[in-house]
DNA sequence: AATGAATGAGGATTCATTCAT
DNA sequence: TATGAATGAATCCTCATTCAT
C-alpha cells in the first residue's frame, strides 16, 4: 500500500492489533502484511510494545482532529452533542483502522499503558465538556457538572471501540446505540419552563 | 473451598481469567488456585475455551438473579431503572469475581463465542425494557422504542466492565459514571405539561 | 543412557557446552541429545544458563573428589605432585565429560560466573598448597610462597581445558605437557647439599 | 584513527573480538568502532570468519617479533627464558589489543580454525626451543627434550591469554603467575656439581 | 568504493494439552 | 478419578549478509 516502510508497518499492524488484540497478534504477520521482512520491524521500532502504543497515539491523534472538525461544523450545542456522539459511533465503526484498537488490548500492556490512557480520555471529555458548558450558558442544556458528564459519556464511548460486529455494520446495532444516546441527549435539554 | 472439583476449577478459572484475560491466563495457575491438578482440569472441560465459555455462562446466570431481584425491590419504574444501573455498575466492581469477565476477553476467543454473546445480551435488555414499557404505560416515562433504549444502555454497561482502573474503586470515576447515567435516567421521565 | 531425565539432560549438556561453547550450544541440541523434549529442560532449569552454572559445578566437584583420591595414593610428596598433575591433564582430556568445560565459555557467562571460578580455583590450590608444604617440612621441596605458586599451576591447568586436539588425545602434545611439567617438577626438588 | 579503512576495520575488530569474543562480537559494533559502514567490511573481507583469522594472523606475527627482539636484548640464557616468559605475559595482559585474542575464541570457529593454530605455535616455540638449546650448549641448563618443554611452555602461555579478571591487572594473580614460572626456571638450571 | 535498510534463519522460552502411572 | 512430567508448536527478537543507491 505504502512505500514507506514505517507506515506500511503502522498500517498492518493497526489492523491486526485491532483483530487479534496485543498477544494473539504476531510480529510475523504484521511483517507479512506489511509487506516487509520480520526483522525490518525492528528498524522502525524497539519492540512489539512500542510498535503497539505508537499505533494507538497515532490513531487517537487522527481520531481527536476529526471529532474537533465535525464538532466545529454544527452550530447549536444539541447539534454539537449530536455530532460529537455519531462522529465517535462512525470512528469506531469504521473497519480496518486503527482506531478500534480495544481499551482492554490496552490493558494488557499493563502499566505503563495505563500512563497514556487517562490523558486521551481527558483529551476527549475535554471537547465534549466544553460543548456542554457553553450549551448551559447559552440556555439549551440543563446540566450538573458537565466535566463529569463529559468524561461519563467518553468512558461509555471509548469501551464501545470493542468491535460489537466482527465486521459487519450491523443496523439493529446501531439502531439501538442512536436510541440510547437519544434519551441522553433528551436528558440534557432544559426544560421548557411550565 | 468447594469439595466438588468442577466447582473449584470454575472458581479459580472465573478469578483467573477476570484478572488476566483468555489468551494470558495459565491452565497451571487455574489449577493450582484449584487445589487440583493441571490435568485434572481436562476431566472436567475439553479445553481452556470450553472452560472459560463455562465461566461467562455461569457468571452471567448468576448476575441476571441478582439483577431481577434488586429491580423487584423498587416500587416506581424510575426507582427501578437507577435500581438496574446501580446493580450493574456494583456488579461490574465487585472484585474478584467471575462475574467481572471482560466483553473484549470474550471476543479474544473469536467467532464461536460471539454466538452466546448476544443472547446474553438480549437477556439483560429484555429485563430494562419491561421496566420502560410499563414506565410508559403507567404515564412515567417517555420513550420512543424502548426495545432498543434498552438494549443500547445494556450494552453501554456491559462495555463499562472493562476493568477501568485495575483494581482501586477510583471514586473520581464513579462520579463520573453516576453523572452520565443521571442524565440519562433525566431524558427518560415525562416532562410534566407546560 | 540415563532414565533420569534430570542426569540425562545435564550429561548431554556437558557434552554440548564443551563442544560449542556457551552460546553456540543449542537447547534444541541438547534436548535431543538427552532423548527429551526441548520443553522438558525447562522443568528441570531456569534458564539455559541455570543449566550451564549446575553442570560446572557438577563437572568441578567430581573432578575434586578424584583429585583427592589420587594425590592420597602417593606417598612422597614428589609423587604427590605428580600424581597432581597427572590427574587433572586426565580429566581434562576425558572425552565427552563436562569437566572439560573451558574457563572462557565460563566468562561468556559474565558477571555472575566470576563468582564462582575463583572458589574453583582456590578449591584446587588448596590441595596443591598442601602438599608443596608437606613437602617442604619433610626437607623434599625449596619452595618459595607454596600458595602462589599452587595457585598458578592451577590457573596454568585450568586453561589447559581448552580442548586442545578436537577430538583425539594427540600424543606429540601429551609428550610436551609432561615434558614441560617435569621441569616444573625439578624446580621444585631441595638440591642435595654440595 | 587510520585513514586505511582495511586497517581501521581490523584495529576495531580486535578490540571488540578480544572483549567479546567471536560469536558475541556484533558486525555492526566493529564497523561502528571502525568508523565505517556495516557493508564495507564485506568489501574487505569475505565473512566475519575471515575477519577473525586476519586479526589472528595479524596479531600473532606483531607479538611474534616484539618477542624475539626481547629475548634477544638479554645475554644469559636464563635472562632470555625470563625475558620469554615475562613478555608473553606482558603481551596478554596489554589491555584493548589484538593480541589478547583468546585461544578457545579461535576454537569457536571449529576445525578450519585448528589449521593455523598449531602453526603459530610452533613459531613461539621455536623461538625458546633455541634458547633452550644454547642454554644446554652452554652449560647452563639440564633439559630433556628442549623442543618439547618449549611447545609445552608454549601452551601453557597462550592458554593464559584467557582474561583471568574482565579487566583489572590483578596484582595476586600476577604474582601466583611469577611464583609458577619461578620453580619452572628454577627446573631449568644445571645443578652446581655436589 | 561506500552505505545502511532490508532480510530471514536461528535461538530461548512459554504453555495448552496428553498420557503413563 | 487424579496427577504432573513431558511435549513441541508458537512467539519474540538478534544479527550476519546482501544489494539498491
Amino acid at each position: 500500500m505504502s512505500s514507506d516502510p514505517r507506515t506500511a508497518i503502522m498500517g498492518a499492524a493497526g489492523e491486526v492489533f485491532a483483530r487479534f488484540g496485543f498477544k494473539k497478534a504476531s510480529v510475523e504477520d504484521i511483517a507479512r502484511r506489511a509487506g516487509v521482512g520480520k526483522g525490518s520491524i525492528y528498524l522502525h521500532f524497539e519492540s512489539k510494545e512500542a510498535l503497539f502504543e505508537a499505533c494507538v497515539r497515532m490513531a487517537h491523534s487522527a481520531a481527536l482532529s476529526e471529532l474537533n472538525a465535525r464538532v466545529r461544523r454544527a452550530s447549536t450545542p444539541e447539534g454539537q452533542v449530536r455530532a460529537y456522539i455519531q462522529c465517535k459511533l462512525e470512528q469506531q465503526s469504521r473497519k480496518p483502522l486503527g482506531e478500534r484498537i480495544e481499551l482492554s488490548t490496552l490493558f494488557e500492556l499493563g502499566l505503563q499503558a495505563a500512563q497514556f490512557i487517562p490523558r486521551m480520555l481527558e483529551d476527549d471529555a475535554a471537547v465534549l465538556a466544553r460543548i456542554l458548558e457553553e450549551g448551559v450558558e447559552q440556555g439549551a442544556f440543563t446540566v450538573a457538572g458537565p466535566h463529569h458528564v463529559a468524561r461519563g459519556l467518553v468512558m461509555m464511548l471509548m469501551q464501545l471501540t470493542v468491535k460489537m460486529m466482527p465486521d459487519e455494520p450491523d443496523a439493529e446495532l446501531k439502531q439501538s446505540v442512536d436510541s440510547f444516546f437519544e434519551v441522553f441527549v433528551r436528558g440534557l435539554l432544559k426544560r421548557s419552563p411550565s
